[in-house]
DNA sequence: GGTGAATTACCACCTTGTTGGTATCTTATA
DNA sequence: TATAAGATACCAACAAGGTGGTAATTCACC
């Protein structure tokens, strides 16, 4: 008989872990499948099973799935984690590599990627996703930003204002006249069809320019 | 042959509806599955497979779940809409009641209770979980605003200005005198340690009051 | 029944932002 | 090179909020 890979399979939502396990289950690579939906029941079922893997949910309530990452890596060395996680945030992945993940896995990845990551991490390598440095949501490549026509000082002075520097301020900041910077906040507040100071910070916030 | 139920699966998280499906397919009373993992392609599979009913996530990225619902009631009134959600909300649940879903799942439910979802909205009824009135996170229990020895009339009034009421506005929406709210807001300002109208928005909405 | 917190109300003075103008200079581009 | 868009600068009148006071009334709680 061949060696079974034994996965546990923490996350607090069953039927994502209930579907993943039969999903699994069903390959011709066998697994063994436990799960757990919360942190105190990882802990559990570790030192229960000793699992060669655990895909640990990044979001869990209660212990969080970075602190169960922590934890196994002080207590349990040898037990490879790979973090499940809705987010692909280069500072989350960043985290996780730091607190000692051996993979990252989106949630939105495919079952191929899934196994593909579970087969790397066996053999003793890192799963983690390319460091793409995408065309990065900054303010200058603002969607909202774009489509309200906002020009790049517009925007820079706008994120002085979210930093709740007052006109004077900005207009130190930037070296420019205060008149000047009044006159862009006036053209930003007719842009996006504002009349005050008050909401345009909340529209600033709300759209996260 | 008996009627099988057509079910679309709208979740952006592919490892969840793999998962998903596989475990509805196994099941003994016969289901067909569909999926779609963004907005859009819902749209589009509604229309090419007029499915009995959906599984809609209600956190999708790019058109999120209550758009769709919205549209979809509109458009598709005869489908029935099963909510699935991380989150017990009460607000959340309210929402999605009155735009027309016809349940509302947990995304930590068991298959057990998603079955039983589905058979009840089938049968025309509708599916939502019972309302509890947890201590809710409200403005009014909102650790923060604990923590700042805010009191009643400051929240209410916290809450008028997150909706970009000036004082004047607030004072006739409470029946007021301006100076009575001015003074609440003075009192506030010190309560946070703010000094200015913009830095409290800002406060309001980074700390979600 | 007294105390303190909460709520209400007022005033004067000041700072900040809002609005609607005008006007010059630079820069990208058709 | 002509034109438009962007950035810069100024002014005046006005609106809104910030600050530091005072003080009466209500209401919960000891």
């Amino acid at each position: 008989m061949t060696y079974k890979t034994s996965i546990l399979l923490a996350d607090d939502h069953l039927l994502f872990i209930s579907g993943l396990s039969t999903l699994l289950a069903e390959e011709q690579n066998n697994y063994d499948i436990f799960v757990a939906h919360d942190g105190n029941m990882v802990l559990q079922m570790v030192s229960d099973q000793q699992p060669d893997i655990i895909l640990l949910d990044i979001g869990m309530p209660g212990i969080g799935g970075m602190e169960v990452l922590k934890y196994m890596n002080r207590v349990y060395p040898a037990i490879k984690i790979i973090m499940l996680s809705s987010y692909n945030d280069a500072h989350l992945i960043e985290k996780a590599r730091r607190a000692g993940a051996s993979g990252y896995l989106l949630k939105n990845c495919s079952i191929e990627e899934l196994q593909r990551a579970i087969a790397d991490v066996m053999e003793g390598k890192l799963s983690f996703p390319p460091i793409v440095h995408l065309p990065e949501h900054n303010a200058y490549t603002n969607p909202i930003a774009q489509q309200f026509n906002l020009t790049k000082r517009e925007i820079e002075i706008i994120q002085l204002i979210k930093e709740e520097l007052t006109n004077k301020q900005i207009a130190d900041k930037l070296f420019l006249s205060l008149f000047t910077v009044e006159t862009h906040r006036k053209n930003i507040m007719h842009k996006l069809k504002l009349n005050s100071a008050v909401s345009l910070m909340k529209f600033i916030l709300d759209f996260k320019l």
